[in-house]
DNA sequence: TAATAAAGTTAGACTAATCTAACAAATAAA
DNA sequence: TTTATTTGTTAGATTAGTCTAACTTTATTA
């Protein structure tokens, strides 16, 4: 079945917003706001879905996607963090700037382009910001759960994803001189509002709870090796 | 000026159909044919084109593109050629599953892309197919001009373009053991219906009028390096 | 030159994706 | 358990791109 640049856009989003939230209750007012539209345009196109059989859906009911459509949402997103990783890896694209072209590349439609791809990067795991790439069977490794904001004073952690990928905060991170496998170690913590003096590379930066929470780490029992339930 | 997929296809084919018929007088139906849709509607397209200055059109007129209009055409152009040049020199598709992808690839909307793409390929000047490609600024290479046709019997010449670049024919190209860059030499040409025999790396081969007016070639003197105003 | 053919245009209709405005249902609060 | 608020739906309109069928203009040919 042949999609529109839209429907795959309106999968994708379903998929995302049960990622990020962990809640797989999308309503039509939060589908539509993740897409810029109107709930009205949102409702509209559900039915399409839904004649389509890509989507779960019934009146006034939630929204789930259905296994094809959870499929095809997956592949969407391999497509755009394998173009994310080649816009990174080979045309020196910086991270911040990798996602906007993303998302028009993500809606080519060619198996073997993007096969192709996959093997001329050397079939990557992670792509720049951390998330995972769901091979061709739509698989994915798990995604990490701990942040930064998650580590004990004196604990050391390895950054590993980033969770906020608006092209500001991914600015900011390399401003504070931070980037991804970084070893960081918690100096010390403000009881009143949690700001924490990190140390990176024998510098030190201080940085909000809203920073830490959007910084995905592993903690220091993964780093050596040990497993640890908590961070993955 | 932001334009669409559509519209870009649209002032492709005009610039196409130039180059290629070497006129510059296009019709609205010349034009509805080689996009695959009605007269009707390409008359449609046209207002809307000439509505934002890209083409120059009267009612009943001929139409011609306007100066901005080239060079956005031009722009698609070397989008698509550098498209095709990295599928296949770097991700090892073949010259004849090229153009599918590249059709839709030249689409996508980034000048940095674009550019970050020409320098990952080292600024090249041709194509798989040997058609030259549009440098940022819209100046390309003049085209070849002789065909191995025109070839003299007991010359050689090297193959440097396809004029015909249907995938039909670029696979039976390969079949015949001919590539860009061979040197060809023609052993003999009947009389009757110009059936040509021709000697690749040692393998001869006989080949008709039609396969022989679809093959570029520089003449013996280009290749030893004299200047012939007849090739180029 | 007049008839015929070819080329080009217009009118009206359709689909996909979007909107606004009005309405209905479900949920939360009082 | 009413009322108010939030959430979701419907109706009607708009724009881009396409079509068919009818018509007009230009070009060709007899
Ligand atoms: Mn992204
Ligand atoms: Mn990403
Ligand atoms: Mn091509
Ligand atoms: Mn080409």
């Amino acid at each position: 079945m042949l999609l529109s640049y839209t429907e795959e856009n309106y999968l994708k989003a379903l998929l995302k917003i049960t990622f990020n939230s962990g809640i797989n209750e999308v309503g039509t007012n939060k589908l539509a706001a993740s897409l810029v539209v109107k709930p009205a345009t949102a409702n509209d196109m559900l039915k399409k879905l839904k004649e389509k059989e890509l989507v779960k859906y019934e009146k006034y009911g939630k929204i789930k996607l259905s296994k094809s459509g959870q499929k095809i949402a997956l592949d969407i997103i391999r497509k755009h963090r394998l173009w994310e990783t080649f816009l990174y890896q080979k045309l020196e694209f910086s991270w911040d700037e990798v996602h906007e072209v993303a998302e028009q590349l993500e809606h080519i439609k060619s198996e073997k382009l993007i096969d192709k791809l996959d093997k001329y990067l050397n079939f990557p795991e992670f792509d720049p910001h951390g998330d995972p790439i769901p091979n061709r069977n739509g698989e994915l490794k798990v995604h990490y759960k701990k942040t930064l904001s998650d580590i004990a004073v004196g604990s050391s952690c390895k950054m590993v994803a980033v969770k906020d990928n608006s092209s500001s905060f991914l600015q900011y991170i390399i401003k504070v001189g931070l980037g991804i496998n970084n070893q960081i170690k918690v100096i010390s913590k403000q009881e009143y509002d949690s700001i924490t003096i990190i140390e990176v590379n024998d510098i030190l930066s201080s940085v909000s709870l809203k920073f830490a929470e959007n910084i995905y780490v592993l903690c220091g029992d993964c780093i050596e090796g040990k497993k640890c339930f908590e961070c993955q």
